[in-house]
DNA sequence: CTTAAAACGTTATGATATAACATCTCATCG
DNA sequence: CGATGAGATGTTATATCATAACGTTTTAAG
């Protein structure tokens, strides 16, 4: 199953709520109302957002106005694993994965924008190789892949 | 060889522009002043460099001086694949392959923001894997990898 | 030589992101 | 308990990246 497939969001938002819980209370970090609000907009909307989509919607939840608020708890959220951002679109979404260790990759559909999350496997391929031969340590690797998801292509 | 190894500057931008010039001409596009000069700049910098400060050195030439000029030169050289966009540095760097098809990835430095060229290839991988299981149709990837370059290393 | 597409110059504005600093909260420990 | 220090927050201001829109100029092709 891939994000493209129909599923039930309700379960996806608490999922992902429990996990971040879950693994903040593991590593002693504090999901404050802010961070948990946050992600539960992620988690609820689905899709990829921009900062300030983000933040209007704290907003309209009383919870901050200023762009520091959102891109502060973003940022929480990306280090921690929860959230992760695209940066082909500058924007962020909740991760699929949430608990478990990994590399994340997307497919970003270029008609309709929407993205789903795979992974991938930082030392492998073309690119490990390149990076072992020039001497370079891979810390961390962004992979996203553009073209037309399911839906688009039947258009 | 890698961008990291230390190689012959000169050589590299004459080599990027006659490449250019030769693929311009087999495509009927228009290398025209800004753009050739544009990258010229981006050869001779040999490194990453966000769209204002290609734009100062277009200025200091008298070549134009608002945001578009450096905007739109550049879009024309990404389209043609003589310069490729670092998303993650919101940067772009000359082609270290001009005239080759391929697909590109990029080794950053976190330290030092150099950045070396490898190529990816798309439907590889887990990625490509994903893809063809979701029934997302690829046209393109991005592909960087955060890191040390060996200079760095060695501090 | 006309003409239509492409390129350019310029102004304005939109979108994304962070610096800086004062204040507040809360877990920890003496 | 109360001090204390790291982390979190609120706010203002500003830096950085990018494009819309529109009139003018250039150029390739008929």
């Amino acid at each position: 199953m891939s994000d493209f497939s129909p599923h039930d969001h309700g379960q996806c938002v608490e999922t992902g709520l429990s996990a971040a819980e879950a693994h903040c209370a593991k590593v002693r970090a504090r999901l404050t109302p802010v961070r948990r609000r946050t992600l539960e907009i992620l988690l609820r909307e689905h899709k990829a957002m921009g900062a300030y989509e983000v933040l209007a919607h704290l907003d309209k939840d009383g919870l901050g106005s200023a762009p520091p608020v959102a891109y502060r708890a973003l940022d929480f959220l990306v280090t921690h694993g929860l959230v992760h951002k695209v940066e082909k679109l500058n924007a962020y979404v909740a991760c699929a994965h949430p608990g478990e260790q990994h590399d994340p990759a997307f497919m970003i559909c270029r008609s309709c924008d929407a993205v789903a999350e795979a992974t991938s496997d930082p030392q492998a391929g073309h690119l490990g190789k390149a990076a072992q031969d020039a001497g370079f340590e891979i810390e961390r690797t962004i992979v996203e892949a553009e073209g037309i998801c399911p839906s688009c292509q039947a258009e």
